[in-house]
DNA sequence: CGCCATGCTGTGCACTCGCACAGCAATGCT
DNA sequence: AGCATTGCTGTGCGAGTGCACAGCATGGCG
């Protein structure tokens, strides 16, 4: 798996790189990714990238100075995507429903963030990219929803805001993530819970 | 990494392995774990492992077959130390309040079972073995659980007792997780909603 | 025309990996 | 005493890895 030179640390001339806008290093990001979805990170090596994507292996190394570098790109496309994503959902009518359904969504990353999680745990600059990304995530939530939950009528001292932002993201997540491993136990009954404070706020086929 | 043996059936006599109680073995696990935890499952190797354990790396093959069956066997050790906490956890006389504790140690596995989760993805045989672990930890809580929620006066139609337990389990992994990369936004709030709801049905400072 | 930046490639080094195979020393069984 | 089992080890193969370095062809620009 690490197979790394001797030499880490060169950091003076560095060597030469590829644009950033280009659409060959666009497609190694992409076959990156889902590498990383099908096989997990360990799959995902400078040949086998380029293989899945009918380039030569070097070209990875000639648009990004590590494997981490590669790493990292793919996390921040996926970063931009979701930001992008929920911003949209948060536009919505009823954010609120919006928001939980975009959190249901399998499309929400589920494999590939957990693989990130791995990951982080003993990647520095990976486990930096994910804490900010996770604390701007939340940040976008909070901020498109204050102006919203003032006029519902919350009660802040029996459910503040941020509380129910956080429920509602922990329990799509877990939820998530067991069904990708076929447990399931339990899950309707706390999705009717959720869904019938959100129903307090957003009556369903109001608009 | 990718090992693929055509022969899974154990029908060849395959090589000799040394004996499932060894306390060579037990070391092998152990330090397996550990590693796991420090540096990700990519950097478990045979001879990364022994080093560790200060054994030569020829023993791992000699007492599992394969580096997933080493993989295997420290989850299961893992999964069988959480279920005995929990089981513990769940004897005691506040039983929802010791759940909540349980779950919110930062040694309720974090790390290692996010690895395992990454793992999953891409191995049948840790998907399975995930798979059908959580569910039985699901279950030690549901029938421990039965008994104390009926002595509660808790609305079934309101809370049921399943989501709550899927509420508090999604809430302290994601929590935990979070708080790992140094996220803490919301967190506060959504715990003092959790132990509010404890409180109601398990009033502190009451045996 | 020469020049040089840019995208790409051929070759190769130093290293790690899983795992096989053959053997050794000690211990227990008969 | 003879033999088999058990724990462990030396050696080594084939495959895979990250990454460096020295080129090549092309195209824009002076």
């Amino acid at each position: 798996m690490l197979a790394k030179g001797a030499k880490v640390a060169k950091s003076a001339p560095s060597r030469r790189l590829g644009a950033e806008d280009s659409k060959t290093r666009a497609a190694l990001v992409e076959a990156a990714q889902q590498l990383m979805a099908e096989a997990g990170y360990g799959a995902v090596s400078s040949r086998r990238v380029a293989a899945k994507a009918g380039l030569k292996p070097q070209l990875v190394h000639y648009y990004f100075r590590t494997m981490d570098d590669l790493l990292l790109a793919v996390f921040q496309v996926a970063a931009e995507q979701n930001l992008e994503r929920q911003s949209r959902a948060l536009a919505a009518r009823q954010p609120l429903r919006a928001l939980w359904e975009f959190s249901n969504e399998p499309a929400a990353g589920g494999i590939v963030v957990m693989e990130f999680m791995a990951l982080a745990n003993h990647r520095p600059a990976i486990r930096q990219a994910i804490a900010s990304y996770a604390e701007e995530f939340r940040q976008q939530q909070a901020a498109a929803l204050s102006s919203v939950f003032a006029s519902y009528d919350i009660d802040p001292e029996e459910l503040p805001p941020m509380a129910l932002l956080v429920l509602m993201a922990s329990i799509s997540s877990v939820i998530g993530l067991e069904r990708s491993l076929g447990v399931t136990t339990g899950h309707a009954e706390v999705i009717r819970l959720v869904e019938d404070v959100i129903e307090r706020y957003e009556p369903q086929g109001v608009g």
